[in-house]
DNA sequence: AAATTCTCCTGAAGGC
DNA sequence: TGCCTTCAGGAGAATT
């Protein structure tokens, strides 16, 4: 499921076959993703050149001259660069087309979402009150240990706030708190700051290292060529309970926290 | 205010 | 073989 390192490959993806390129049509087969798709897209992109493909917490924006179209992958989502004449399939609601190729998203489970706004995209609904990006500098032990303050929520959940930091989702926050030997369940505000420093710099190396990889493939996940990311082979505890923890050997627990799966081991996280 | 629950959706997997 | 139930989950909205 796309999560930061998949949306950016699939930014890095497709941009070498988009940016600079005219947008020279727009087909619509299934509007109703997470909100509707814009029925005036067509109007708004029809002739429109991509500026840039940039991405902010797991948003794509594709930058033109009178806006911005907002994507979101939801959690089946992918975008595919295909010949023109490619037959769509069954779940494949919406398609960029340009002069040499087709941008088309996939999405089974239809969570995505194709949004254009005309205004800054800093200050889009969805946009303007995320937190800082993982992989910046804003983002370390200090700003960590700060936001954790005074929190009695799972620390797990707390990484998962969009508010607090973005694109660190499930697979990703059972890999970074295992890493750094942190209970996923252990309330934030009971860390201590070289805890909460070592656990933002396991998220900021398992991200780094999962976009290396071209992100984790599990079901439907797809890189812009068809191809699957292949970091879910370095996975350690995502999708692994029961099995020996790769630290100790204890077998490796399940438990769900703030309605999500997690995975830890209860001798090494702590 | 913070924390929890609900909601959208399809497909895989398990039970009988 | 096939139908039913359960689970998976990003993240905004609604509720406690």
């Amino acid at each position: 499921m796309p999560e930061l390192p998949e949306v950016e490959t699939t930014r890095s993806g497709i941009a070498p076959h988009i940016q600079g390129q005219r947008i020279s049509g727009v087909v619509v087969r299934q509007p109703r993703l997470r909100w509707p798709i814009p029925g005036n897209l067509g109007d708004l992109l029809g002739g429109r050149t991509v500026r840039a493909v940039e991405r902010r917490a797991k948003y794509l924006l594709l930058r033109l001259s009178n806006g911005s179209l907002i994507l979101h992958l939801g959690m089946s989502g992918s975008l595919r660069i295909l010949p023109r004449d490619t037959v769509p399939g069954k779940h494949d609601h919406f398609d960029l087309l340009f002069k040499q190729c087709c941008l088309r998203l996939r999405d089974p489970r239809r969570f995505g979402a194709v949004l254009w706004t005309d205004q800054p995209v800093e200050q889009h609904p969805l946009i303007a009150h995320l937190g800082p990006e993982p992989l910046s500098e804003e983002f370390n032990g200090v700003y960590l240990h700060r936001q954790a303050q005074q929190r009695r929520v799972a620390i797990k959940n707390l990484i998962m706030d969009g508010r607090v930091v973005v694109g660190v989702g499930n697979i990703y926050a059972n890999e970074a708190l295992f890493r750094a030997g942190i209970h996923p369940a252990r309330p934030a505000g009971r860390i201590s700051l070289a805890r909460c420093a070592r656990l933002a710099e396991e998220i900021k190396q398992v991200l780094a290292a999962a976009i290396i990889q071209g992100g984790t493939t599990l079901r439907d996940f797809q890189q812009e060529d068809g191809k699957p990311g292949y970091f879910a082979q370095e996975l350690l505890v995502y999708g692994k309970a029961g099995s020996p923890c790769p630290g100790c050997g204890n077998p490796l627990k399940q438990q769900r926290i703030g309605q999500r799966s997690s995975v830890y081991c209860s001798r090494c996280q702590r």
